[in-house]
DNA sequence: TGCTTTTCGTTCAAAAGCGATCAAATTCAA
DNA sequence: TTGAATTTGATCGCTTTTGAACGAAAAGCA
């Protein structure tokens, strides 16, 4: 007997169609039509539809979605660059989290993948000063607070003056904080001041401050400082890491873990 | 064996629709008509009892269950049919900004429409409590100064004690409010106390206030009031909003523009 | 620029779905 | 059993949706 594949109804298929143009961000109408199996005009029609309703924009040949996340051109390589260690060390930093916790991301790419790893405990209070986590853990998961403040572009946190303000009325368990470049001169560094800042005073406040490095990290200074290792309770890396670091700072009371 | 059409009684049937319903998420008039081996009019007439229990809502050519699991694609929230309005409405509001000022944006879908008009404008400064535009404006365009705060998941706002602070420290040339519902007599409504608190602050501060509102909004009375008519300057709406609005209104001190 | 190809919007007709109505079937109570 | 009420199924206009056709507009190319 054949089953006749009854067809989609059409708000199925729009919401369908909605969602693909989302995962993509544009879809041209002749593969849209390929994979609902209807006609072009049909395909025109609900893009119509959903143009009427905001979800898309139609350009010609197809359509782009409105309501694609947030690009990351600048993170994309980023990430990439020392993807697996970064993922491991999310990983090692997520198995320290307890239930309940109140916990602390800043920006930055290793603490993206926390993030992502954060979206199924609703047991937990984020707070970040970043834009992507706020997006990664905006749909489901954990109590969410984002710190105001000025929208700093190029890394896509709050950072600022303003963001003192809420800073200074939360108290996190943990800080998982991502930096720029660490050495055991001059400790933590980053390249934005204001970024500096706002991570200095989650430093002082959290209960525990846990780095998030990869060791591309080390011998890395940068314009602004915000913290020292005495501040650090646990430094979360990978393998490469030089003995230079995993001897001396356990001495100054920093762990160490490598994964 | 040959299940004999033993024909079910009416309710259960429709129990039997009704759950067909919630696992499939959807079905189609013609599908279930074969499986419960009955009329097409009994099974609108069916789905016609359920809609009216909430169970279910009807499309052309079948129904959505209204109880499907959370993560099931939510479908097509109730109808945004107002997006053309929507549209019209900020791109009113876009030709009251001048150069250089600062402006408040709110959450909601028309606040959303005004924020995507302003992603070439490098010479404002954007303050707002939404998710959503922040995204919108994060990769180009004005200083975005996000309100920190908890991130109220439905809405993807920032909310609650926390954004007063924030909120204290900046002044804004023009307030451009959204709002889920306003009348004469209650004033301006929305769902979310904590939302409504944040409008609030917003509203007393601002240089001045601007309502975006579609006619729909009018005679809506939702939990949260936030403000009355007379802290806003100008309704920005469409033509379709009733007269009693548009001839009392400017009687109060509030101008009127439709678009 | 002018030409070709693709895509678009509109129109039209076929098909599917809808609500209303009515009659047959069923149920229930007297 | 009878008669009324309810439920069901069938039919008939009417609306919505769909797909095809065709000229207009846009994009690509020489």
């Amino acid at each position: 007997m054949i089953q006749e594949n009854s067809p989609a109804l059409a708000p199925q298929r729009r919401e369908h169609l909605r969602q693909m143009l989302r995962e993509g961000g544009v879809a041209r109408v002749e593969d849209l039509r390929r994979k609902l199996d209807v006609s072009v005009a049909t395909i025109r029609r609900d893009l119509e539809i959903l143009e009427e309703d905001g979800k898309v924009r139609r350009v010609h040949g197809g359509a782009v979605s409105m309501e694609s996340r947030l690009e990351e051109p600048v993170f994309e390589n980023k990430t990439s660059l020392a993807a697996k260690e970064k993922q491991r060390i999310a990983e090692e930093a997520y198995s320290l989290i307890e239930s309940d916790e109140a916990i602390y991301l800043n920006g930055g790419s290793t603490t993206l993948f926390l993030a992502r790893l954060l979206r199924e405990r609703s047991d937990l209070t984020v707070v970040t000063n970043s834009l992507q986590a706020a997006i990664e853990l905006a749909d489901s998961g954990p109590r969410v607070i984002l710190i105001g403040g000025e929208l700093r572009r190029i890394s896509q946190t709050m950072v600022g003056p303003l963001t003192s303000a809420v800073l200074a009325q939360v108290h996190v368990d943990k800080a998982f904080m991502g930096t720029m470049g660490f050495c055991l001169k001059n400790g933590l560094t980053t390249t934005d001041p204001n970024e500096a800042y706002s991570n200095e005073i989650v430093a002082e406040q959290a209960g525990q401050v846990i780095l998030l490095a990869d060791s591309n990290k080390a011998e890395k200074v940068c314009f602004a400082r915000f913290s020292d290792f005495d501040k650090i309770d646990l430094l979360i890396t990978d393998r490469n890491l030089s003995a230079e670091y995993t001897k001396s700072l356990p001495k100054i009371g920093v762990k160490v873990r490598t994964v």
